[in-house]
DNA sequence: CAAATCCCCTGCAGGC
DNA sequence: TGCCTGCAGGGGATTT
């Protein structure tokens, strides 16, 4: 399930595959949830832009086109994007580029259709993009702590809502929480100040550690090179009930906030 | 305004 | 073995 340090991993191997390709052709599955902009305007519109720039924001990626338009790609749940013949291609692969000269192509796969595409015109910010709130990699204690104050949710529901930081999903937020010692189910207007420290510094470092890790392969995530991502090996507690608590041996536990599953140490993280 | 709920989708695990 | 139910989750829309 793609995260923060999956985009980021993604990104950097799509890099050398798609800035400074121009696409020779667009293969696309039939309209669906998955495309925000219609299949049929993209096999028409991207053939000819070259790549300029792909980054990211939060869990967006935003490919930058010569022609002052960007393309917006979201993983969802179950997205990949591969060079192609890294995985071999499905019904399950919505979108297809190709390039001109030899360069490999690019393959969107995503079973789920979760993922979304997106055909942004020059300038153009949707509100899905304007709603973000600063990338997690750089988020401080203190904004952590303005967006709490008079909260009342669960401080982890606070840590997934894009619109306070961007990137943080449910596996990275319960690592997070675990290493800052701070229990999921807390109030977020209640979470002090050294505990919003401690949380900062934990989200930065657990997405950081996990984008030198590949990101993690837990459901389906695979790298545009087609390998797997190892941070699974270092999680702590996401999905690891009934497991003992590599700090305290107690059993790490599992229950639902929100609709989501929330794994936590009962025990040190008070 | 904040918070809770629902829904999009598919594969797979678990129960009987 | 095979069918059915439920669950997984990002995030926007809708409801309370």
């Amino acid at each position: 399930m793609p995260e923060l340090p999956e985009v980021e991993v993604t990104r950097r191997q799509l890099l050398p595959l798609l800035v400074g390709r121009r696409i020779a052709s667009v293969v696309t599955t039939r309209p669906s949830y998955f495309f925000l902009t219609a299949p049929a305007v993209l096999r028409r519109k991207l053939p000819g832009r070259t790549v300029l720039a792909l980054d990211r924001i939060g869990k967006y990626l935003l490919a930058g086109l010569d022609s002052g338009e960007r393309l917006l790609l979201h993983l969802g749940m179950t997205g990949e994007i591969v060079r192609a013949g890294a995985i071999a291609a499905d019904e399950h692969t919505h979108l297809r580029l190709r390039f001109h000269d030899t360069h490999p192509g690019v393959d969107f796969r995503d079973e789920r259709k979760f993922g979304k595409v997106q055909l942004l015109a020059a300038g153009a910010s949707p509100k899905r993009l304007a709603r973000l709130g600063p990338d997690a990699l750089r988020i401080s204690a203190e904004q952590l702590r303005v967006a709490s104050r008079k909260r009342r949710i669960p401080i982890k529901t606070l840590l997934l809502d894009q619109a306070v930081l961007a990137g943080v999903g449910n596996i990275y937020a319960d690592e997070a929480l675990y290493i800052a010692k701070v229990r999921p189910t807390r109030r977020a207007g209640g979470v002090t100040r050294a505990e919003f420290q401690r949380l900062a510094e934990a989200v930065q470092q657990v997405l950081q550690r996990a984008i030198e890790a590949g990101g993690s392969s837990i459901s389906d995530y695979v790298q545009p090179n087609g390998s797997y991502g190892w941070y699974q090996e270092e999680r702590r507690v996401y999905d690891r009930e009934g497991e003992p608590c590599q700090r305290c041996g107690s059993l790490i536990r599992r229950r639902l906030l929100g609709q989501r599953s929330c794994h936590y140490c009962p025990r040190c993280q008070p």
